[in-house]
DNA sequence: CTGAAAGCGCTTACAG
DNA sequence: CTGAAAGCGCTTACAG
């Protein structure tokens, strides 16, 4: 393996000096079109490529973004949420069209994660993505901030979060597709997620659902509410906690997994969906499609959240100003909570 | 926003060197102990980072490892193959669990993706994961070959390609899952997948079908065989086909996507799965256990793929020799195929 | 339009 | 154990 030519060898090969070819490499309207034709030209044969490490360095910035994904610590390596991974897809061509490099790392809570890319120059700007319990990052986000590093969290805006959001709006979900099921003419409900301030999102969608509850007259105090992570095992057991009971006629889910666990649970007692129980879910993941009962979901778009993740960094990058934008939530309904019409709507 | 600490900075308020202050963040034996813990200690204070870009520019290595995922060109964006996001998962935590950082990116063919990273110094090794039609690059790789670019492949090896390759073993595979098939007393087979030269971890699986079908004595003639991508309608075409004649007992889809497509076809045609005809998979992706008839497909193991694949790039970067590699695969065996015995394996 | 030169922030022989 | 110095391969004022 012959090291590799640096732009000195193409500068002797062309008769000229290295910052033409420099020049010339980068589109310089200051060298004469021939010359750079002709250095192009052998920057190719020798199939030459700008060291990045030099030119960072010099430019001292990286032209790369990096993606910080942060998974429920209990969840399997093979089993991440189809949703961050439908993320990860549009942020990855975003960030490639944008002429960006994309840096992706799983984060854990006890890694000294913050900052590490961009103080280290590896990276001009971060991308948060997560279940939002942001509440153990809290300290660590305004350090960030403090550093004046730049970066852009998914999730629900909060004026107490430091840091700018990009999110779908998780309370209007939550009121869809709860008038949806009143309006099918269920009466008794429960909720499957954590409903508190360590999980945002899942927050927001609670509180929609209780709004409606509230609204169509129902007696809130009757609601059961259990919490669960964002994974088939753990809406299973939260399920079947709630089956103990007598049985509602509705179970609204934080998440498509903790659906998709609850309709096990469900089935296991021998009762069907949505004969016995509605079940609706949130993200419009692929299962849900497929599922044995086709799920009534929450649709987020994450091609175009994506697109705006990156677009919204790159200006953060850029300095110009940036706010928190609120997507809106498109209801899917398909057959599980009891309404017979089925949607081929998306994946 | 104050611009960064540099390591002059830090030798600066220890009252050392530059030279020094390296060391000693290198955690060097060449430093006395007290001398570098004070370096450290004031460095962590001014969050100071070393700069990756001037660091590897010195060094002449990236410590970043770089993925180029091929994805089937007709796929959508939201619905990227199950199977390599779980490669990607497992990928980036052996990466990470090695001290590299990983770029990622999805590539298309016409990009001018080879050897970018790896000529740009920005990766010190490639790995190259899709559903092997890899003949649309060979020439490609045989220039990342000839230029002494390090990468692996995952997928089918074979003499003919160029690089090193680690997959998992497909003929064996179709194996096991036919023998499965033609055990529980089916008699007539269906193959949905390509099955030629340009798909070779497709070819592989429908090698080992065709053989064990020949094997039992039944009549390799009658066998259809359908084409179709890894997606859910591709599969769903071509079951559509397949069933515009006298239907098979059995369908082998070349992946759990297709099977996916294929049971979709089946139920318009208002018949059952497994009862009417019989379905198998390929791939253990998370819908084949959730799916309205639980899936008996082949399991690869991810897990060991993704540390198989970084620890071998490794070795290939520190100049150490690599062989292929081909793991064996496991069978699955869910309801699909009309035994009723149902396992949870896995996800 | 072109070239000579400085300098981005490190790591690492070299000398002590 | 420590420091002065070279140099990794670029980009970009500066001067012409």
């Amino acid at each position: 393996m012959k090291s590799k030519a640096t732009s000195f060898d193409i500068a002797h090969m062309a008769g000229v000096s290295q910052s033409t070819v420099s020049r010339a490499l980068s589109d310089s309207p200051l060298v004469n079109k021939e010359t750079r034709e002709r250095i192009k030209k052998i920057a190719q044969d020798l199939n030459y490529k700008v060291d990045k490490n030099a030119s960072n360095l010099r430019k001292q910035h990286s032209q790369t973004l990096a993606l910080l994904l942060f998974e429920d610590p209990t969840s399997d390596d093979s089993l991440i949420n189809p949703f961050f991974i439908s993320m990860l897809g549009s942020i990855t061509k975003a960030t490639a069209a944008a002429g960006y490099d994309l840096l992706v790392s799983f984060q854990n809570m006890k890694d000294d994660w913050h900052a590490v890319y961009e103080d280290s120059n590896k990276a001009d700007g971060l991308i948060l993505l997560g279940y939002g319990s942001y509440t153990d990052y809290e300290y660590k986000l305004s350090q960030l901030e403090e550093q004046g590093t730049r970066f852009l969290r998914w999730g629900a805006p909060d004026k107490k979060h430091p840091g700018i959001s990009i999110g779908c709006d998780n309370f209007l979900g939550g009121v869809e597709i709860t008038k949806h099921l009143v309006s099918l003419g269920h009466r008794s409900f429960a909720f499957i997620g954590q409903a508190d301030e360590s999980a945002p999102e899942f927050k927001g969608r609670f509180d929609g659902f209780m709004t409606v509850i509230a609204q169509a007259g129902f007696d809130t105090s009757k609601v059961v509410q259990k919490n669960a992570i964002s994974t088939e095992l753990s809406g299973y057991k939260a399920a079947m906690e709630i089956l103990e009971g007598e049985h509602p006629n509705a179970i609204v889910c934080a998440s498509d997994l903790i659906a998709m666990g609850a309709i096990r649970a469900i089935r296991s007692k021998g009762l069907k969906v949505p004969r016995d129980i509605a079940v609706v879910g949130y993200d419009n993941i692929q299962i849900s499609q497929f599922a044995s009962t086709p799920l009534t979901t929450v649709h987020q778009n994450t091609q175009v959240a994506g697109e705006l993740l990156v677009s919204n960094l790159l200006k953060l990058i850029h300095n110009e100003p940036v706010t928190d934008y609120l997507m809106p939530p498109e209801l899917i309904v398909r057959e599980s909570c009891g309404c017979g019409f089925i949607s081929y709507k998306n994946n």
